[in-house]
DNA sequence: AACAGCCACAACCGCGAACAA
DNA sequence: ATTGTTCGCGGTTGTGGCTGT
């Protein structure tokens, strides 16, 4: 026996979505809120299925979505998020407010991908795409092979914290052991805080809140996935972009 | 102006995880 | 422990708009 549909399908829109659809489904979740998908549509009045209204609210009718353009720094946060976690989208559109990751998605078919490739860069294993002896490119649009898998992600990451970055394990403490960091937490964009300041490191553990990616996240300094020595790339920094062979604690 | 091809994005589908009975 | 249901995620497809010929 197979698996039950998830909706009834005889008596269900689809397609685009009108506006009288999006003014039913807003009008409900704010009186009665989220949850419970697959009752909604009927205490709605909708003729769709759960799953569309839950995608429908979710990736456009939301109100704190953001919409419009991607800036520079959303553009550089996907880049490297994407390098942790993989095609994570969900996890990766946790880190960037007012941003879905269907939204997230599409934006990285169509522009990151490109630019990426452009660039010579693998959007696969964000390493330098490999040119063999004949001048002929090898790019990957497939998971990488075996022996690369392995820096797949697990799973999840059930104890990679991500929702706070700023943490201490790489300073200099040689230098200026016990001073405080002097560290302002944006509890809006956290991580978008950190990466400034991987940017503007450029020179190592040596700068005060200089980090790298991984020691932002709390990578052991010198350890794997701390690549503070490495070169920039993107804008941000090559060897730094592949945590994930990483064991998760 | 008409057509074809390309691109971007919204929406759908199938699967696995989580949860409850 | 098993089974059924619901939800959420990631991959894929469909379609409308734009651009070039």
């Amino acid at each position: 026996m197979g698996r039950s549909p998830c909706c009834e399908k005889a008596h269900t829109n689809k397609g685009a979505w009108t506006k009288e659809e999006d003014d039913r489904l807003v009008a409900y979740i704010k009186a009665h809120g989220e949850g419970c998908w697959r009752s909604l549509p009927k205490a709605a009045g909708l003729l769709r299925c759960g799953k569309s209204c839950r995608l429908r609210w979710i990736n456009y009718l939301r109100p704190d979505l953001k919409r419009g353009n991607f800036t520079p720094d959303e553009d550089d946060l996907i880049v490297s998020l994407h390098s942790l976690l993989g095609n994570k989208w969900s996890l990766i559109a946790a880190r960037l407010p007012g941003r879905t990751d269907n939204e997230i998605k599409n934006y990285w078919n169509t522009h990151i991908r490109r630019k990426l490739l452009a660039r010579g860069i693998d959007p696969v294993t964000h390493r330098p795409v490999a040119a063999d002896v004949g001048g002929v490119t090898t790019i990957s649009f497939h998971p990488p092979p075996p022996q690369q898998q392995q820096l797949k992600p697990p799973p999840r990451c059930p104890d990679l914290n991500l929702d706070l970055c700023i943490s201490p394990p790489c300073h200099q403490q040689e230098e200026e052991d016990d001073q405080p960091l002097d560290v302002e937490v944006d509890l809006i964009k956290p991580v978008v805080v950190v990466k400034r300041e991987v940017l503007q490191a450029g020179h190592g553990h040596g700068s005060r809140g200089a980090l790298c990616f991984g020691c932002s996240l709390g990578l052991q300094k010198g350890g794997p996935g701390c690549s503070c020595s490495d070169s920039h790339f993107l804008g941000l920094r090559a060897g730094m972009l592949d945590f994930r062979g990483l064991e998760m604690k």
